[in-house]
DNA sequence: GTACAACTTCAAGTCAACTTTAAGTCAAGA
DNA sequence: TCTTGACTTAAAGTTGACTTGAAGTTGTAC
């Protein structure tokens, strides 16, 4: 495939390829001329990498995830370590997705004052400000420092 | 409650909350002097922030969706519509929490070539790409432009 | 009453993740 | 052969979310 193809079927911009190529996130097969080929898998690894994004993962960090294309990473306790994060970003979530909805159908003036939505923010935001910065400050410290707790 | 009191208990930098009030995240009671005094509540909204960061809104998003401290929003159908657009994000993320919970435990050489981990990838997958633009193409979109395609 | 630490503003700087631009290369069709 | 259009690189520009710095102000401890 050429960049174009690859562009065209996965809804990337051909700049933004070329970037995650430059990045190490993905990796041409080999040129023709001057121009990127692409392997077919090169999709499959452009949806983890926007899933990844998705999920609040750096690019350096989905790149840890994934490892290179030819000899990908089995970095097991990161994959874990990483599992765990993603659990807790997905719990304070739903309790902010149910807070929103309730929110939308609640008739209190203010959701801030309405006391079924103040309890489910308050069971999504416990640990959220120190939280916030635990995909990036997380990595940087453990990537630094070895084992710290996971309750920053 | 001055601002380093804050800053303190929440562990948001005093820039940083400088900052949110300048964009219309936060407010004042009022000054002593030059200084600025917060009202307690502002805790709450701090964390609401904090999540909504985590949550992959942006700043004026989140600033949409809490409206000004004092005269709170209650557009329920923009409420409504974070909620699905989270309910999305969440649906993606728990499968690719699985996708590494498994990848991390299991024996294939490398988890991409891992059926059950594909399995659960393509789950998460379907849609991520264009999905991951939605928070903040699509709102930027419809701030700018009305009705554009979501496709971009 | 004065020193000074902690505040203030405003402007500029930083960083990640891209995008845009300028200048060049090349395969293919008229 | 010559043009054209899609690619190439390298460098600069953009955006969001902050952070830092310089220069000024002030409440409080001495």
């Amino acid at each position: 495939m050429d960049i174009s193809q690859v562009a065209k079927q996965s809804g990337v911009p051909a700049s933004t390829l070329r970037f995650y190529e430059e990045k190490g996130l993905i990796s041409s097969v080999g040129r023709q001329g001057i121009r990127r080929v692409f392997a077919a898998s090169v999709m499959e690894r452009l949806e983890l990498i926007a899933l990844g994004r998705v999920a609040g993962f750096s690019l350096e960090e989905i790149a840890s995830i994934l490892g290179s294309e030819e000899n990908p990473n089995i970095d097991r306790d990161l994959l874990q370590q990483k599992a765990c994060e993603l659990d807790n970003t997905i719990q304070k979530l739903v309790a902010m997705r149910d807070g929103l909805q309730h929110a939308a159908a609640c008739k209190a003036p203010s959701h801030l004052e309405c006391p079924r939505f103040r309890r489910l923010m308050k069971l999504a935001v416990s640990g959220a400000i120190k939280g916030e910065a635990s995909n990036k400050l997380v990595k940087k410290h453990s990537s630094n420092k070895a084992l710290q707790p996971t309750n920053r």
